[in-house]
DNA sequence: TATAAAAGTGGAACCGTTACCACTTTTGTA
DNA sequence: TACAAAAGTGGTAACGGTTCCACTTTTATA
């Protein structure tokens, strides 16, 4: 158990001083001479250095790590998002700091401190919804904040990547609305999330243009946490005058919610044609395969990256930014034509 | 934008020196009048105090951070066992930085290599197969590491954590047996890996034991990267004498193989019976639901989780330690008794 | 009551970088 | 040729904790 060779072990093999050497790993941070630096690139790759983390990120004030903070990775939606966000960074040379809040915004608050003594240079996050101070106070000490998919309204200044939520629940409420539904149930994230409430508005925008009634029963938002989904969808079908299609627009409830309905054995499509936000791995598996509105995963993760890096870096306009990329609908098997009315 | 107080911070707000201080955050390296401490406690809390990790890991030359390494996260079962490991971390105080290799070991080496400079205090990892020096020289200088659900063969003294693989394999290729089937075959890891190879051995000896001859045919170790699941499907498909089981004991590809019987249009259970390691939410959302060996996910992180813990704490003997944790098999509806051959 | 041991406290070196400044050597220009 | 500017180099103070050691006060024991 050997211990590692310092930046002063470097500077004595190539007899420069600790300086050039920095200067060397830090490329641009000051002069030297082409042959220096040779030497001293054999030199460190010679005694295997490598600059200890901890230090630079003591003496700087800021490292090269982000933290992201996600709901739960059960969810294949925030998996998939968690591996290409890891994935971008480490292009970018930045380390992911992981934490997970299963939609608790108690442990959300205390994944922001931790992420706080850890001097993180930015977060990227799926906020709960509370903890509007915590995030404020990040923002405060300099840590560039980052949502996507979803994001709180209390908080401004904040940069937000997402898929435009209006236009996407619009164009699978219209998709339904085709087939000749009038019916037509929207579960979506809590209203207190500004895409919980894009979604309603581009649901009801979608109903009013062709003039359908637009029923309050029908809409539910639902919170992130728990069986949510799954319970509000056993609500509608007891509704008396049932839907015969449902839009679930809460990614997080959407595997609750469709296992929910494969259990209860409703017949998809004709009894309940469905369309879920988000296009899993699975969702083509499964018997008949699901409509969806596919996120862009990777450009959603992109995106965050590039946004908290890029601030990070420090040349961006402070000014908040938002990013709103383009959702595909993939028509399948689980939407036809409504149904008569069953008993 | 203000920056945070430091210990020197408090230790003048308190009227007393940074040593003390130091001892009350750090619980029990030295004696503190109870006085005195409660008056350090009460000024950290009003300055809002939160030692900066950097500065500690520096100091002490190893931080409360692990590494996590997984090949991708777009597998539910990779998925879940970060979602727990960052669970249990959490819970003891630990973070988790976590990195993908995408199964590549070139990745995965600059992944070891990032995670030396972070000085971690150990890396949970299901290794990619190659890398031996690398992973030599992390424990060179004591990073502890655990290898979970996967091992080296050629990498001694290393923890590792997983099911009863030969066990596994056993109790699946026997309930296939007592269904009536002879032609079962079997998708495993490559036979470089310790997994791997004890799943074609638990595969062989239940075969053997009840006298079925073993036809290396319809034995593929395949590599866990890409669709080589998939294809091996495909190829045991165009056997002249068809298997008329399969268990996919290769969790990194029970996903592409399961999609590729699906699209292939193989009727199963009629044609092909099959059992598949891990329970992933899908496997029962899909017809039909699959037979599998559940592994539980939630004992493996938390075994994983206290073996590197506690090496870290150093109160560990420096003896390996291999936990290996049940598995249970889940009968669902994708086996029957094998049907007439066709064709 | 003398005296050793234990408890409580403070000072300062150290961990491995970066960054600023001072200094020397080149190089370019009038 | 002289002299200013630029290039190259080294010294050293931070950064914010921990830890060892020395010192002063208690407390316990003979």
């Amino acid at each position: 158990m050997k211990k590692a060779p310092t930046i002063r072990d470097v500077a004595a093999a190539a007899n420069v001083s600790v300086s050039v050497v920095s200067r060397v790993i830090n490329e641009g941070s000051g002069p030297v001479a082409p042959a220096t630096r040779e030497k001293v690139v054999a030199t460190i790759a010679e005694l295997n250095f490598r600059p200890r983390a901890a230090a630079r990120e003591l003496s700087q004030g800021q490292g090269l790590t982000i933290g992201l903070v996600l709901a739960d990775l059960t969810n294949p939606f925030f998996a998939s998002l968690a591996d290409r966000v890891v994935w971008e960074a480490r292009g970018r040379g930045v380390q992911v700091v992981l934490m997970t809040t299963q939609e608790d915004s108690h442990v959300e608050a205390q994944s922001l401190a931790t992420l706080l003594d850890r001097s993180v240079g930015g977060v990227i996050a799926t906020p709960t919804g509370g903890n509007v101070d915590q995030w404020k106070r990040l923002q405060d000490v300099g840590v560039d904040v980052v949502f996507v998919d979803r994001s709180i309204s209390e908080l401004e200044n904040v940069d937000v990547v997402s898929i435009q939520n209006n236009d996407s629940a619009a164009t699978a409420t219209e998709h339904l609305l085709d087939l000749g539904h009038t019916r037509i149930a929207l579960i979506s994230g809590p209203s207190s999330t500004s895409t919980g409430r894009a979604r309603v508005d581009g649901y009801r925008s979608a109903l009013e243009r062709v003039g359908v009634q637009v029923d309050p029963d029908l809409i539910r938002g639902v919170p992130f946490r728990g069986d949510a989904g799954a319970d509000a969808a056993t609500a509608l079908l007891a509704l008396p005058d049932r839907p015969t299609a449902l839009v679930v627009a809460n990614t997080a409830q959407v595997q609750s919610t469709v296992r929910r309905l494969f259990q209860t054995g409703v017949r998809i499509p004709d009894e309940l044609s469905i369309i879920v936000f988000d296009d899993n791995p699975w969702t083509q598996l499964v018997t008949p395969p699901l409509s969806v509105v596919r996120q862009p995963i990777d450009l959603l993760a992109r995106h965050s990256v590039d946004l908290v890096v890029g601030r990070m870096g420090g040349k961006l306009p402070r000014q908040a930014r938002t990013v709103e990329v383009q959702a595909e609908f993939v028509s399948r098997g689980s939407c036809s034509a409504p149904g008569r009315v069953l008993g």
